[in-house]
DNA sequence: TAAAAAATTTAGATTAACCTAAAAATTGGT
DNA sequence: ACCAATTTTTAGGTTAATCTAAATTTTTTA
């Protein structure tokens, strides 16, 4: 299978689409993430259907097949470790590795990603918290869920993120929401949904925006 | 300067030719090394004139300018730190990351290039002993010399490769011919320049064609 | 120094990945 | 159940990087 650099990311983009809401994959959903017009979409959907990577009906959006699930999978795979190496080996921050992994993700050797994935010690997440695909495909992700889905009360850690953009990876740097913190609820404010947490002794709000966004295991 | 993963080929592979034989690079050498046709190369050569990058004359050959010369610097500076990071992090073989680095040496990030040449420790060379150059785009070359150059009585240590070739390389490793060791010279055989050599202590014949291309520091 | 040979360029196509504008199908509100 | 809004597809380009075949220029050789 010889996919080229913008076949990989029809096929990742479709992955994670498909992940967040389990239904078909909207043409104008995929033109949104790939930054690009619903017409090239349509156009691509046929080639990668031609090749019998995804399933594709007219009108009724689109799905992985097996063989283009797998090949996302690997995609994703390869761009987390990479995150993993830039933040654990090059001293990159985690806001700052995704634009990088995004090339990275398409080099081609079985060998090298698997050689990367022993060197990094068979890292289970990546910098974000999201999971690593072992080297047969097979991703197991942790339930998280935000800290807005919390009661007052409830304690857990901090595991991920739902957003990933460099911004909202920067405001948690600043205020200490780093994965691995441990957080208790202090109070929700129903009035804008805000939440008060206790993390490392002391007392912090977040918004109801950021509660949204913070993945907590519990 | 956003280049192609092509117009960057191109740029690499006319500092290459450049270098080997010091006159303008001729249209069919590079079709030769690009694996492309003469026509092809013709076109590219005007877009990169167009561009600023070679000077380019019709029928007349083509060299770099000052801004392609840099550009072609840098991707073979990129090159190079992936290659020892393959082999001294990941484990590879020397004949095994020529190809892996093809694919590497496109990536864009100043920023991850100089930091990995930091997790490397700033090597001079390359596993192959090609002298790798610095952040400022300076490349000093070490004057080394095939083994078919010297004399009987001669001594000196095995530094680089001519030829690059994963068959040669391979060969060189299983005959104990590898960087760093040092050799003197036995006997050189008329009939067909072959050349008997004193290696860790043991006698050992290498044809003329490897005495071309094996390359040492005196 | 004029052919012949070799190298190079031009002309005219092709392919992948895009685009805009217009047409067709689906969906959702009444 | 219809119509209007929305979504998606089709039609007809464009651009970068290729190609083959033919024309042109340079180089070599006799
Ligand atoms: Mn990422
Ligand atoms: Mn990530
Ligand atoms: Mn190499
Ligand atoms: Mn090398």
């Amino acid at each position: 299978m010889n996919l080229s650099f913008t076949e990989e990311n029809y096929l990742k983009n479709i992955f994670h689409l498909n992940f967040n809401v389990d239904e078909n994959v909207s043409t104008n959903a995929l033109a949104e993430v790939l930054n690009t017009k619903a017409a090239s979409v349509t156009d691509m959907l046929k080639k990668l259907s031609e090749k019998e990577l995804v399933n594709y009906e007219k009108y009724q959006g689109v799905t992985l097949t097996k063989i283009g699930e797998e090949q996302a999978i690997t995609v994703i795979r390869k761009h987390r470790l990479w995150e993993v190496f830039l933040v654990e080996k090059l001293n990159f921050k985690w806001d700052e590795v995704h634009d990088i992994a995004e090339e990275l993700e398409h080099i081609n050797s079985e060998k090298l990603i698997n050689r990367l994935d022993e060197f990094l010690n068979f890292p289970k997440t990546d910098p974000h918290g999201d999971p690593i695909p072992d080297k047969n495909g097979v991703l197991k992700s942790q339930e998280l869920i935000p800290v807005s889905k919390l009661k007052v009360g409830d304690k857990g850690l901090i595991s991920g993120v739902r957003e990933h953009s460099a911004e909202f990876l920067k405001y948690l740097d600043k205020t200490g929401l780093i994965l691995g913190e441990s957080l208790n609820i202090i109070e929700i404010i129903n009035f804008d949904g805000s939440v008060m947490l206790l993390i490392k002794g002391k007392q912090q709000m977040i918004s109801r925006e950021v509660a949204n966004n913070l993945l907590i295991a519990t």
